[in-house]
DNA sequence: AGATTGTCTACCGACAATATCAATAGTTACTCC
DNA sequence: GAGGTAACTATTGATATAAGTAATAGACAATCC
């Protein structure tokens, strides 16, 4: 009960508005996931589902699906124009119960606590901790407008312990633009590194495993920092990592597939990352503080952290000078490791003066207009 | 063919004869003297580029027929004029004269001299320079820039140098005036009294024996006085307007004045207005009545006059202060014009001292306060904070002060540049002390003082603004508010100097009050001078730098006292905090910087006595305020106040400034004027009940409580559901967002109440300006007519008036009115009154103790004023005999709409705003309810299922508010939101149906709008179109800058008009030019004001009808006030509803009736469209059409033809620019030219030869995009309403 | 140059993102002819 | 002493930041081949 490759897309053109990258190398997709050693962590499928959130035409999830043979293959997709690519008639078993297609935006919450409630599938929280969760594998294609935001959504989850998180250590597979997978693969002291990236380190092992070695483009932060390139091709993680150009990543005869679907790289946002994100399944200590003292030192990312003390609230001054060792407080943010902020969380939660409310509450569209001179009188 | 160049001088008759009609004066500003298309120079590239290029040094509005200048608004020659000044004023003449080099050469030699001038008049007047240098300096300048020549002020400021500084004066005046004789004529130089001053005028004609008649009449008065004083001259009580001791710079004098106390300083100082005061009242009181008259001799706090006696006082109780009101209202009325005159000359010593001296008497305030809590020891709780201001206030002043030597050394050092800027690398950056370079000069303007209570009191007044949350507020504004702030105040400054140097030595030697007046009067005459009066205003990022600086200050040395836990020994330990700390927050993934004040401080200003934290400019006046006669000079006395509110735009300014100038606003003025000549006082009674209410802290009717903690909702675990953590997070911000509205509402209540509390028992006034398109506001923000219902509640008129049968109909009326119950006809509504004569009466007696039925009506604070004037009225024998001090409401029904419906002349519309009389007000609304109920029931036979749902739920309340906004130009959307709001909690529409009926909904309502006001929509459309066309064209004299987008050309010109009363309305709406600037505390991102960027065509568009029917309704309102003024009556207005005293409304009514007939007699829509054409004649406008019609096949083959001829691809500019050489051939004076011009083919001429070219227009798909002569469209017919029919419309205002 | 993608959606009173880094422009200092 | 260049700084421009979005329709501006 293998799927096939769907019908041929490259004389098919999908009209949609959802701006995604989409792999469309079949083989790509294959040799990454040999790559991963994927069938390692998931033995013969038997007790696998996966998750698929925005298939698209499902090449991606064709080949997941090949090589894992999940018991279930849950594709969320809302993209009524991707729908005919992915129903029963288009190369996936008639009446195969394995792989089912929900129309729900996999944007919503709501979608996943629907599957459980309707029974499409029943999670169970893994028992063994040391390893990767063996039965639920998250794969998405995030490389819309809003894929970076729900990537740092479901980051935020992994930190929570919710949502799929909550079962385990869920590995997550994930298409990303170029721009999103620098900002969460930068190391201390690169260019790119950001709050993103540490969030990534402190909760998580995470890989590139398909990237474009596409250098002519590689100027702006929006691409992969070319140490980080080399990291993965010919440095210390060579050959972890597939090195493509971008048409072979996409698909090399655009001419005939609608633009919008299959639009290669884009100067702007780069061509699509396949990442890896493993959960390392850590309790992250004093969360709250810890999220208020990343978000606050990266204001002033390039700072030394002692001339920038004051963002972490009134009188930051007179309380971590003597509390933290000096060589911390010449680093700027940029250059520090996830140990270095938990040294910080440490003291920053132990301090009495500290901000009360940690959250950040600042919403300026309702503010204000109630004391309205001439409000509408309605009657 | 069409031709556009109609500009033949029969047009320009028929154009001007709409300068006037019916019987109002209609100037209209344009005024084209030329032909445009000849303005840029001879045809040829050679000549229109140069031509371009001087165009391009300076800025242009958006048409060449207004003939208004631009030079004024030329950036660089602003920021030149404000450091340039900055320099003068702080004494750093070096760089000044550095200033003055670079500016040489850069504009014309008029302005030039007027710069020398200004050099000339401050170097005379440091102290530094005797009168030798100065005379060098006389002629060394003339020498460096040989085009310089003296004009009779650089004469008059010598003279005046050589009479003060010479040791033997009338020789050295007589040796001057002989030496210039050949240069200059005498007269001319003593003409310029403001720069001479008095003393020296005098002493120059003593000197030569000239004669006085020969100079400037309006002095020969205030001369006169003079002579006739220096016989014999006594003793003057005049207070010089001195900056008190303390306010000066210097720390010496600072330190030591503080340390002893000024107490002394508050006693009573018996002034002369004091003591005239009393002895009118004396006079007058003694024979009528004892009491008043004993409580004044006791009067307390009277003794002091002015801004200390409004706000050092705390009118705690009857007895702390004079209740003028009440002493006023017991006189006969022959006694009271003589007392309110006494008063008048009383208070406008009072409101000069207010406005002078208001920071002194606050930090007076703020030491008191200190000083009681220091005296109290042991009792720990104090009110207020304001000791905590003190000293705040006392160390910030010496960090100024510090900062003021760095910028003395500077300027001692003769910095001429950034560069040379010496700065200690250990201590601050180079660029920090580069920002000193700029910002240095404008600091030193004020003292330490000054500057340091200017920048506490900036940031309490934001804290209550809206948007800031409990204690935050933006950065940016903060920063900015604060420079705005001291700029304010040098301007005050400014004003009071150049009185000074006027009057300087001049004594009043007689104490008449006529004298005193007279003096009075001529010091506003001189308060502005030739030299200071256009001083350009501080560029917006010098405003950001300096604000930074100052807070940074305050944020350093701003602290609270805290209780904490010790970490280490777990023991409670009394520490501070700061009191204010900066940090940044996030909206939407943007960082923005905030200032929070501690959460102690916020409580405290949401609560607690606010007095002695007002400026000056934001409260009424004591006195009328001055009356406009320019757009920069009126309203307040001592603080600078415009006209319009303008909105940064320059060109709006410079219209207005042309206007202005051409005496084109007398009307407008005169409006205004009659407007803040309305005077006010507060309601005892009900400001009483409010306090009452105030005091428990709990909240009443719109007023919250005061916030304790914020208590959000427990926080779930943080492995739960994502989706209810979000929730969570949404719940938690929708009550810091209430919580935030909330405080910044007490805090805005609170400033009002102290206002009102300040302001008890005086007389004030609310000077008032407009917004860009008309309409009038009290320049004092926080108290006024305009505001809340407790604002209006709070206000009565000062002036009584017995209101006679009709006017106790209509104060019953009122009554019915600010219940709601407004929709009933006349009758009925009186009947409201009389059947609530119970619930009146229980309301007046026992506002908060009986039924409190005042506070069900949705008005209540004034419903509550009304029940007690009703009640007293009803209690007296004969009611009619009742004076009243109410204001009573006449509000337009849908005023909006009625202007509509009179242009158009609809008379179905005409009907449903009452424009056409009828026993019974129609209600829009309810009609518009009754129609959508009629289709939605039709929908629901047909089986519409969501029709069903809704059917029975169709209110007026529904609909109301989408009608309305209907006028706005509200679009589909945002109607749905509206009804979406209304109707989400009918229960059995399901929240996943709320969508898909208020979707249904909307469309029904404004079917129904459109067929009901089918006329109006007309109009609208219509200037809308005008609108899109104006925004969407470009003017071909000059070269368009180079539009960022290459296939489309940036739009430059905005929808100007001009009101019926001569007001030129420009559209603001431009894209804005915005940049980070760097300050000491973090970078801001502001506008550039000077940078005229294309217009938002959109914004251009939606706003216009709107914009252009509220400009009407301002014009109707004004006209009203101006007949109104004519009559003498009390006359207040918020827009569209006019209040008067009750026994004058019948006569308001006929007035405003009368007004809005003149107004509507003419047909204004053809008039407009005359304007705009006039105005935009010669446009191109930009449209596209059929890619498949001929013309744009024809335009296609010409372009490829011209890309050939300029090997490259055709531009729209170079499209522009070849029709603009066509054009200046047709239009050339020799005939083989016009012949050429005429064969001449161009994208232009193409279209040209197209009589509809409009059949070709096209939105969609396949489209080129042209440029098509701009012309209107024709204006929708006009119905047969007559507009006179509405004299006898007893609704049309009601 | 034309299709596609993105933004915005009611007037006025009452505008407001900021830190950082790379690239460019502008200066000064110094060398060499 | 002129000219040129290296070295440096100031200015300008681009970009990331955070992290629920929410549905709908239609015009218009911006962007990307």
């Amino acid at each position: 009960m293998s799927w096939k490759l769907p019908v041929d897309i490259a004389t098919t053109a999908v009209k949609s508005r959802l701006s995604r990258l989409n792999p469309t190398n079949y083989e790509l997709c294959e040799k990454a996931i040999d790559l991963m050693n994927l069938q390692n962590d998931y033995g013969d499928g038997r007790d696998l589902t996966i998750i698929d959130a925005y298939p698209s035409m499902g090449i991606w999830s064709s080949a997941l699906n090949r090589k894992l043979n999940p018991s279930k293959h849950i594709l969320l997709e809302p993209g009524r124009s991707y729908h005919k690519f992915l129903e029963s008639k288009s190369g996936i078993p008639a009446g195969s119960e394995a792989i089912k297609l929900v129309r729900d935006d996999p944007f919503r919450w709501g979608t996943f606590t629907e599957l459980v409630s309707q029974g499409l599938y029943q999670p169970t929280a893994q028992n063994d901790m040391s390893k990767i969760n063996p039965n639920i594998l998250f794969t998405a294609n995030f490389t819309h407008p809003q894929g970076e935001q729900l990537c740092a959504q479901y980051l935020n989850c992994m930190w929570n312990h919710s949502w799929l998180f909550q079962y385990g250590r869920v590995r997550m597979l994930l298409w990303v633009r170029e721009s999103t997978a620098a900002k969460m693969l930068a190391r201390p002291g690169e260019r790119a590194r950001s709050r993103f990236a540490v969030q990534c380190d402190a909760v998580s092992r995470i890989k590139p495993r398909v990237i474009s070695n596409n250098t002519s483009l590689k100027t702006s932060i929006a691409n992969l920092n070319l140490s980080t390139i080399e990291r993965f091709t010919t440095g210390e993680d060579a050959g972890q990592c597939l090195s493509v150009e971008d048409n072979l990543i996409v698909h090399s005869e655009k001419k005939k597939i609608s633009t919008s679907t299959v639009t290669a790289s884009s100067s702007k946002t780069g061509s699509p990352v396949l990442l890896q994100i493993d959960p390392t399944g850590i309790n992250v200590p004093h969360l709250d503080c810890f999220e208020f003292v990343i978000r606050q030192l990266f204001i002033f990312r390039g700072k030394p952290l002692r001339d920038s003390l004051l963002v972490l609230g009134a009188g930051a001054g007179d309380w971590f000078p003597s509390r933290l060792p000096a060589d911390l407080l010449d680093k700027p943010p940029k250059d520090m490791e996830v140990s270095h902020f938990m040294t910080i969380t440490e003291v920053f939660a132990k301090w009495p003066f500290k901000p009360e409310i940690l959250h950040d509450f600042y919403d300026e569209q309702e503010a204000g207009m109630t004391a309205a001179p001439y409000s509408v009188n309605i009657n | 063919m069409l031709r556009i160049s109609c500009n033949s001088p029969a047009v320009r008759r028929a154009v001007s004869k709409y300068a006037f009609f019916g019987n109002l004066k209609n100037p209209i500003i344009l005024e084209v003297t030329k032909r445009w298309y000849s303005s840029t120079g001879s045809a040829g590239s050679i000549g229109t580029a140069r031509a371009v290029k001087a165009v391009e040094s300076h800025t242009t509005w958006s048409t060449p027929h207004d003939n208004v200048p631009t030079s004024l608004f030329n950036k660089s020659s602003m920021h030149f004029w404000s450091i340039f000044d900055a320099c003068l004023v702080a004494g750093q003449f070096e760089r000044a004269q550095n200033l003055l080099k670079g500016f040489h050469g850069t504009v014309s030699i008029d302005e030039f001299l007027k710069a020398s001038n200004l050099f000339f008049q401050k170097f005379e007047e440091s102290s530094k320079h005797d009168l030798e240098s100065i005379r060098r300096k006389f002629l060394t300048l003339p020498q460096e820039f040989p085009d310089l020549k003296l004009n009779p002020l650089s004469y008059a400021i010598l003279l005046k140098a050589t009479a003060q500084k010479s040791e033997f004066k009338n020789e050295a005046i007589r040796k001057f005036v002989s030496d210039i004789e050949d240069k200059v004529a005498i007269n001319d130089v003593l003409y310029n009294i403001d720069i001479l001053g008095i003393a020296c005028v005098k002493d120059v004609i003593k000197a030569c024996n000239l004669d006085p008649s020969a100079l400037r009449t309006e002095y020969q008065e205030i001369l006169n006085i003079e002579t006739e004083i220096d016989a014999k001259v006594i003793e003057s009580e005049f207070k010089e307007q001195e900056t008190p001791e303390t306010m000066k710079l210097g720390e010496e004098l600072q330190t030591e004045s503080l340390k002893k106390g000024d107490i002394a300083s508050l006693e009573s100082v018996d002034t002369f207005g004091m003591k005239t005061l009393r002895h009118t009242l004396i006079g007058l009181v003694a024979q009528q009545n004892p009491i008043v008259f004993d409580k004044f001799i006791q009067g307390k706090k009277l003794d002091k006059e002015g801004a200390d006696a409004i706000f050092i006082s705390d009118k705690h109780n009857d007895d702390d202060y004079v209740d003028f009101f009440q002493i006023s209202k017991n006189l006969s009325s022959e006694q009271r014009a003589e007392f309110d005159q006494v008063l008048e000359t009383f208070n406008s010593e009072r409101q000069n001292s207010i406005e002078s001296r208001a920071l002194y008497s606050a930090r007076q305030k703020w030491k008191n306060d200190f000083e009681k809590m220091k005296a109290a020891t042991g009792k720990i709780k104090v009110d207020g904070i304001n000791h905590l201001l003190w000293e705040w206030h006392e160390q910030m002043t010496p960090l100024i002060v510090e900062e003021l030597k760095k910028v003395q050394a500077m300027s001692d050092a003769n910095v001429t540049t950034k560069k040379s800027m010496v700065y200690d690398p250990e201590l601050e950056t180079r660029a920090q002390a580069g920002d000193r370079f700029d910002y240095g000069p404008y600091l030193t303007l004020l003292t330490p003082e000054k500057l340091s209570v200017i920048t506490i009191l900036e940031l309490l007044k934001l804290n209550s603004s809206n948007g800031a949350s409990e204690g935050v507020m933006r950065t940016a504004k903060a920063v900015l508010a604060v420079g705005k702030a001291v700029e304010m105040e040098y301007r005050s400054d400014q004003i009071l100097k150049d009185e000074k140097r006027v009057f300087n030595g001049v004594k009043l030697t007689k104490n008449s009050p006529e004298l005193r007046k007279m003096m009075t009067n001529a010091k506003f005459t001189f308060r502005e001078n030739e030299l200071t009066k256009q001083s350009a205003s501080w560029p917006t990022e010098m405003k950001a730098k300096i604000g930074s600086v100052l807070i940074s200050m305050l944020l350093h040395v701003a602290k609270v006292p805290v209780k904490g836990i010790d970490p280490e020994t777990q023991e409670e330990v009394q520490g501070t905090s700061p009191a204010i700390y900066h940090t940044y927050q996030y909206l939407a993934g943007s960082r923005i910087g905030v200032l929070k004040f501690h959460k102690i401080i916020a409580k405290k200003l949401s609560s607690e006595n606010m007095t002695g934290s007002i400026q000056p400019h934001h409260l009424p006046m004591l006195i009328k305020p001055k009356p406009w006669t320019s757009w920069n000079n009126g309203g307040y006395y001592m603080s600078k106040s415009y006209v319009m509110r303008t909105k940064e735009s320059p060109e709006q300014q410079a219209y207005l400034k042309e206007a202005s100038k051409r005496g084109a606003m007398n009307e407008v003025f005169e409006g205004l004027n009659v407007l803040g000549n309305t005077s006010w006082t507060i309601n005892k009674d009900i400001f009483k009940v409010v306090m009452q209410l105030w005091n428990t802290g709990k909240p009443f009717l719109d007023i919250p409580g005061i916030s304790d903690d914020v208590e959000l909702p427990t926080e779930p675990a943080r492995n739960v559901d994502p989706a209810i953590r979000r929730d969570w997070l949404r719940e938690c911000r929708a009550i810091v967002n209430r919580n935030q509205a909330d405080h910044s509402q007490r805090c805005d209540t609170n400033y009002k109440l102290e206002i009102a509390r300040a302001f008890l028992g005086e007389r004030l006034y609310f000077p008032h300006n407009m917004d860009f398109r008309g309409r009038a506001y009290p320049l004092s923000p926080h108290l006024n007519h305009l505001g809340s219902d407790l604002s209006r509640g709070l206000l009565m008129f000062w002036n009584g008036r017995e209101v006679g049968a009709r006017g106790f109909r209509w104060l019953k009326i009122q009554l019915a009115n600010v219940f709601g119950f407004d929709k009933a006809s006349f009758n009925d509504r009186e009947k409201f009154a009389d059947n609530h004569i119970k619930d009146i009466y229980d309301s007046a007696e026992k506002p908060l103790d009986g039924q409190k039925w005042w506070m069900t009506a949705d008005d209540p604070w004034q419903a509550l004023a009304v029940c007690m004037e009703l009640s007293k009225a009803y209690s007296m024998d004969d009611p009619t005999k009742f004076v009243s001090r109410l204001p009573i409401h006449q509000d337009g029904t849908c005023n909006g709409l009625q202007h509509y419906a009179a242009l158009g002349g609809d008379i179905e519309g005409a009907n449903q705003v009452n424009l056409i009389p009828s026993d019974k007000p129609q209600d829009i609304y309810s009609e518009v309810a009754n129609i959508v109920r009629a289709r939605i029931n039709n929908d629901f036979e047909n089986g519409n299922e969501t029709a069903a749902l809704i059917k029975d739920h169709i209110s007026r309340k529904v609909v109301k508010q989408t009608v309305m906004t209907n006028v706005y130009g509200v679009t589909f959307i945002g109607a749905r939101a509206q009804i979406a709001k209304q109707i989400k909690d009918l229960p059995h529409i399901g929240p996943e149906n709320i969508f898909i009926v208020a979707s249904y909904l909307t469309i029904n309502v404004f079917a129904a709008v459109r067929s009901l006001f089918h006329a109006a929509h007309l109009i609208q459309d219509w200037l809308g179109e005008c609108a899109k066309m104006i925004s969407k064209a470009v003017r071909i004299d000059i070269t368009n800058r180079v539009a960022k987008n290459g296939n489309r050309p940036d739009f430059m010109s905005s929808v100007i008009w001009t009101t019926p009363l001569g007001l030129p309305i420009v559209q603001p709406y431009r894209d804005f030019l915005k940049k980070q600037i760097s300050t000491n505390l973090q970078t801001v991102y502001i506008t550039d004001p000077y940078a005229l960027e294309p217009v938002k065509s959109r914004k251009q568009v939606s706003a216009f009808p709107p914009n252009y029917i509220h400009s009407l309704d301002a014009t109707h309102m004004l006209m009203s006030a101006i007949e109104c003024g004519k009559k003498n009556l009390s006359f207040a207005a918020v827009h569209d509803s006019y209040w008067t005293h009750a026994a004058d409304v019948d006569d308001m009514n006929s007035i405003l009736r009368d007004a809005f007939i003149r107004l509507h007699e003419v047909d204004l829509v053809t008039k407009l469209k005359t304007e705009f054409d006039r105005r935009y004649e010669g446009f191109l406008h930009f449209v596209t059409i059929d890619k498949n019609s001929e013309p744009a096949k024809r335009i296609i083959e010409h372009r490829k033809l011209h890309s050939k001829q300029l090997g490259k691809s055709v531009s729209v500019a170079d499209e522009i620019e070849e029709e603009r050489r066509r054009r200046s051939m047709l239009n050339s004076s020799k005939p083989s030219e016009r012949k050429l011009g005429d064969s001449m083919v161009t994208s232009v001429s193409i279209i040209e030869e197209y009589d509809n070219i409009e059949q070709f227009y096209l939105k969609k798909k396949i489209q080129k995009s042209v440029f098509v002569p701009l012309k209107f469209p024709e204006v929708p017919p006009k119905g047969e309403f007559d507009v006179h029919l509405l004299r006898d419309s007893p609704y049309f205002f009601s």
